[in-house]
DNA sequence: GTCTATAAGTCGATAGAC
DNA sequence: GTCTATCGACTTATAGAC
């Protein structure tokens, strides 16, 4: 039998995931060092061990944790609503989500800059099914001219590009625009630009 | 009086960049190690000190060197060239850098997502004032109703976001596309993309 | 707190080019 | 023979883990 946790177990292991995240998505993996997560999240390193065996374990309990989240908005994309609403509200679901989750898009970012070693498979395997079933679906919107015929792959990338920039280039972006707020803008912008690419 | 460099001096520090390069590139600053980089430079790590005085020399150096390539193709946008073109050319350009420098995109990318905590003067500075100036010259365009009305600045940001995620995010892109070479689709999809947007 | 490995950077000595 | 280039061994600090 499995005790349930503690209070105390709870409220540390998620001080340390949070630590985590904040240290791993700034300096990536090899970047980032138990002194400053444990510093994070406010514990002593021998106690964050106790925790987490290793700091590989964080690591990829934040993976993991971080998988569902981030695929999550293109699998409600939904084959029988209206395909242009459709695109363009998982393009701004995905635009909420580096608005809101920052700290998570980055560190996607750094395990893929690095190249996936701990994610790869799941690339080839889970990510792959699940772009080339959603790709399907657009093709076949635009077979039946419900959409305009441009590449479904390359479509959901550069959504994924588009959106996620504003968050893993966040000081590029800050450092360009000056006083003016990213999100409202992009937002703005990311409807026409779907609305008119797509338009039949 | 400096003295001219040796040839063995020359393609000592060549060689010592491009290791730099393909290093930090991949793990980052605080992530790369000079026994890695001496490495894969064919040097012991003592004679690769003796060609740059520290770690932080070599990276200094590196971005230095980028960041003229890296606003190049966005110098060359030309404010009497014909609208829609000079926009879709300079994306194009992107593009090209993105497929023939990948691992200046990706240390580019490691330092923005680390906060750029090497170049934001530069950012706040160089870049901004470069943006700003062409961002004007896109907005005339509009004004004379020479291309759509788009906000200039997320225009740009999403030729960014585009063209560079084929570099840093490649082995993301390469596992959802299997065998299908990413940059000839990529680079049509972008024809289409911009055309169809910029369409006044 | 301790242990062990690995990091950045130094030093003294020497091999080799011109 | 002198200056350039190289390297093994070392120091100090910091890393992950127990």
């Amino acid at each position: 039998m499995t005790k349930p946790p503690t209070r105390i177990q709870t409220r540390n292991r998620a001080a340390i995931l949070s630590a985590g995240l904040d240290v791993f998505s700034q300096f990536g993996f090899r970047g980032a060092t138990l002194d400053q997560i444990a510093d994070a999240a406010g514990l002593s390193k021998p106690n964050l061990l106790y925790y987490f065996p290793s700091k590989e374990s964080i690591h990829t309990a934040l993976l993991e944790r971080l998988l569902d989240t981030w695929l999550d908005p293109l699998k409600a994309l939904d084959g029988t609503g209206d395909p242009v609403q459709e695109i363009i509200a998982y393009a701004q679901r995905k635009l909420t989500l580096s608005r809101d989750y920052p700290r998570e898009s980055r560190l996607w970012a750094n395990e893929i800059l690095q190249g996936a070693p701990r994610i790869e498979d799941t690339l080839r395997t889970d990510l792959k099914t699940l772009v080339d079933e959603k790709a399907a679906i657009i093709k076949a919107w635009a077979n039946d001219g419900k959409i305009a015929d441009v590449d479904p792959h390359h479509l959901i990338f550069s959504i994924w590009a588009f959106t996620q920039h504003y968050a893993d280039f966040d000081v590029q972006v800050r450092a360009v625009l000056g006083e003016k707020a990213p999100y409202d803008g992009a937002s703005v912008f990311l409807d026409t630009l779907y609305a008119k690419l797509l338009q039949p």
